[in-house]
DNA sequence: CGCTCGCTTGAAAAATATCAAAATCTGTGG
DNA sequence: CCACAGATTTTGATATTTTTCAAGCGAGCG
């Protein structure tokens, strides 16, 4: 079982230009590092639904998620996704800067921030670990800033769909079909519309056959090309 | 002059509660640590409105902002605005994530990234300061999108100020009036609106007597209550 | 098997995008 | 220091689009 061996995290390498396959997550941390984390972590579970900070409660532990997708969000916007292999609940110390919640049963591993420092400050490699980890939520962060400076509903969710179809391919997932975890207002608030204009926009995107879907969780992308057009931020006409 | 020691990284620190003034930002770099940068850096300008380098462009140097404002953008929208004491130019190694301009008069250091590199993996207390500088672009990075997600543009110009006011005010410069360094069109494009909506968006604020403004880049808070209940992004109403 | 919660749909109102013209600003050169 | 030309910003009138508010559906759950 992968998940015996401890926390886990994937990332994007942003140095090393000759990584296999682009676009690919490695696994950061080395067995010995994973081995340090398992001491100070314990594994927890979540409920769908279920709060598991708030904004502004007082940060004591950090999270690596197992198994699950968890949302971060701040005054009722979503601010991010976070899939298994993401760090969360981190950068802040003092106070969590946004709140999160369960989109899905999670599994996760918990580590007090106290004890993950202390191991931090002893270990150059995870420090570097920690920067990349960074550096990729960064890049995800402008990328949802830039979808959400689109001003039509029909891109941004195209935009997202994309999102969310490159990082299926990037934990190795297949990609005949997204897969949407969560629900339609955690979505809608990802977008920054309402849960009325996500709707249509879906509605919108299937009457032109662009993307299809069998149910509320898995969309497939019929029309590649006019797919690509809407969600590639086109700085054109649209 | 402050400037001549050497490359300067300001930011909020993310531990230790107890500094000062909450919000107020510290250099991070001791005497030492920019005199190692400074060896490597030279010391570059660029005029108002001239491309630091593009989108996609092979990344090869870090810049450190010693004087004015630059833009960073992506795909026509516009990510981020780097201030004095911000660097840039990093985390993407291989190419540039987005591309920069200069919004004012620049005049920043430019540090090669294979010599920076070197140094900071020699150098576990860089490491943790680079890691407090990530921190920090990403708190800001999730600000930005909590304010696209706005729906009302008055709502979104509104945050904005907000923002730079309290940059500002971080920076500990004078906060009687907000300085909008960069034109119009930067701030639409930040805000994901038309150059014409932002106009009004303005006009709105200013007819509501809730700013005030002398010309193009200076605006007061004249309603600050008003102003508060606009841009503390309310998750009610409006 | 009924019920709740979440998603979809409708119709009307509000807001922004568009496109184009007028006003202002900037900075350049006389 | 002033005048001018180009560029930026503002304003107007319309067309789209999204929000709102509310009612209908449907699927999943107890």
């Amino acid at each position: 079982m992968k998940h015996a061996t401890g926390p886990a995290i994937h990332a994007v390498h942003p140095w090393d230009p000759g990584n296999p396959e682009k676009g690919a997550r490695h696994q950061l941390l080395s067995d010995d590092e994973r081995a340090k984390l398992a001491k100070i972590a314990q594994i927890v579970r979540f409920a769908k639904g279920q709060e598991i900070y708030g904004e502004g409660a007082v940060a004591d532990a950090a999270f690596n998620i197992i198994d699950g997708v968890v949302v971060a969000y701040r005054a009722e916007h979503v601010i991010s996704f976070l899939h298994p292999g993401d760090l969360f609940g981190l950068s802040e110390e003092g106070q969590y800067a946004n709140a999160t919640r369960a989109a899905t049963p999670v599994t996760a591993y918990k580590m007090p921030l106290a004890a993950l420092r202390r191991i931090l400050a002893n270990n150059a490699d995870l420090d570097v670990n920690l920067i990349i980890k960074l550096c990729e939520e960064l890049r995800e962060a402008q990328r949802h800033a830039v979808l959400l400076a689109q001003k039509r509903a029909a891109t941004r969710l195209a935009m997202f769909l994309g999102l969310q179809e490159h990082l299926q391919a990037a934990r190795g997932e297949s990609i005949s079909e997204i897969h949407l975890q969560m629900d339609r207002s955690s979505i809608a608030a990802y977008l920054g519309l309402t849960t009325a204009a996500l709707s249509r926009a879906f509605r919108a995107l299937i009457s032109r056959k662009i993307i299809a879907s069998r149910n509320l969780h898995f969309v497939k992308v019929v029309d590649r090309d006019a797919f690509v057009r809407l969600a590639d931020a086109s700085p054109d006409g649209n």
